[in-house]
DNA sequence: CACTGTATATTTACACTGGAAATATATCTG
DNA sequence: CAGATATATTTCCAGTGTAAATATACAGTG
């Protein structure tokens, strides 16, 4: 057994984490063009392929970093939600949280949905992303609307609200939404059982 | 004056045109990762050097990519409206388009809204993108919600049928919305005015 | 026709990328 | 201590986009 906390097992100690973190760090002041191997691992202080090791490959390495983000952006969407009591007002909230973290941190979200950079099937991507969904799902839960009565209600309604926040996410990254409008402006109005 | 379709004016004589139907060609057959300068000018036979004449850089070629991808958007979308007659018939219709698009051609889908790869401010492309958006946005008018008198209602309504399509869209390409359903599936049940 | 200017395309060179393979080093296990 | 294993480095390679100098083809003019 080894000291807990000053645990420093091999060469670096933690580079697994340190080279993800590295990797926001690039992502948020340079863009995801800046992201290569080199430049992550140039941050950390260890050569090009000491990430072969713990990711396999720079897909490996992206895809780690992505699932992170989905960690930050389920807690983003929590941080907001959590002092609400009011249905709508939670929704309105976990929404707003969605586009918010898309626009403060355009490189990482993009990359978080990115077939071309990300393993999608990765289990830990999945775990992730599907903790992120399961915020809105959480505050959706109890929506009333149209088509309640059609097999899959639930569900197609979590589809309904996730393509709203995340196509109004992508769109506002993207250049197309014009003014930065909330989300509930555009929001129409869904009513909650009694 | 010279011949009208047997032009050959210089020494490839469409080079511009060549490269961007090359570019969609290996964005369908190999996707995006495989959308190299090299790759497109070996397709039409000339060297890697020869887009930057018309293009400046890979970016440039890219975003003209991006633009004719704009304009089959639209001619898509169109397509599946024109014999109909019914409001919300001929919305779901073009939304059905919009997200048929994408799954069809999702490399060249996603290639038109990235800002990594393409000059979201070119104004060619914005051109295009803004007719993608009219023909949703004309069959859109007319459409009443919630918030018909609050400003700029109509905007709002565009923006939220974009958002809905758009995310949809995304998430389907992602891998994210499960099996595909159709558009008209999560679509809440909009009214038009008589 | 020849001459000139310009648009078009190539050649060459360069800095950069990710990955493979062989090597070195640190840590763990016995 | 010795052997095995996990970790990281070094070296090399094929590939990338771009810049600069060069070559070629065309258009317009005399």
């Amino acid at each position: 057994m080894q000291d807990h906390a000053a645990r420093r097992p091999y060469h670096h100690g933690d580079l697994k984490n340190a080279l993800v973190l590295a990797g926001i760090d690039i992502l948020e002041t340079d863009g995801l063009p800046a992201l290569s191997l080199r430049a992550i691992a140039a941050r950390v202080g260890v050569s090009h392929t000491a990430p072969k090791n713990h990711f396999g490959s720079l897909r490996g390495l992206l895809t780690a970093i992505a699932t992170e983000g989905f960690g930050r952006h389920a807690a983003f969407m929590q941080a907001g939600v959590s002092d609400l009591s009011e249905p709508q007002a939670r929704l309105h909230a976990a929404m707003e949280g969605y586009v918010r973290f898309a626009r403060d941190h355009p490189a990482l979200f993009s990359l978080m949905f990115s077939k071309e950079h990300c393993e999608m099937t990765d289990p830990a991507l999945r775990m992730a992303s599907a903790e992120s969904y399961a915020v809105l799902a959480g505050i959706a839960r109890g929506l009333e609307w149209d088509k309640a009565d059609t097999p899959n209600a639930q569900r197609r309604t979590e589809l309904l609200l996730w393509s709203i926040v995340h196509g109004y996410a992508e769109l506002s990254i993207a250049g197309f939404a014009g003014e930065e409008l909330p989300i509930a402006a555009i929001m129409p109005d869904f009513r909650y059982r009694a």
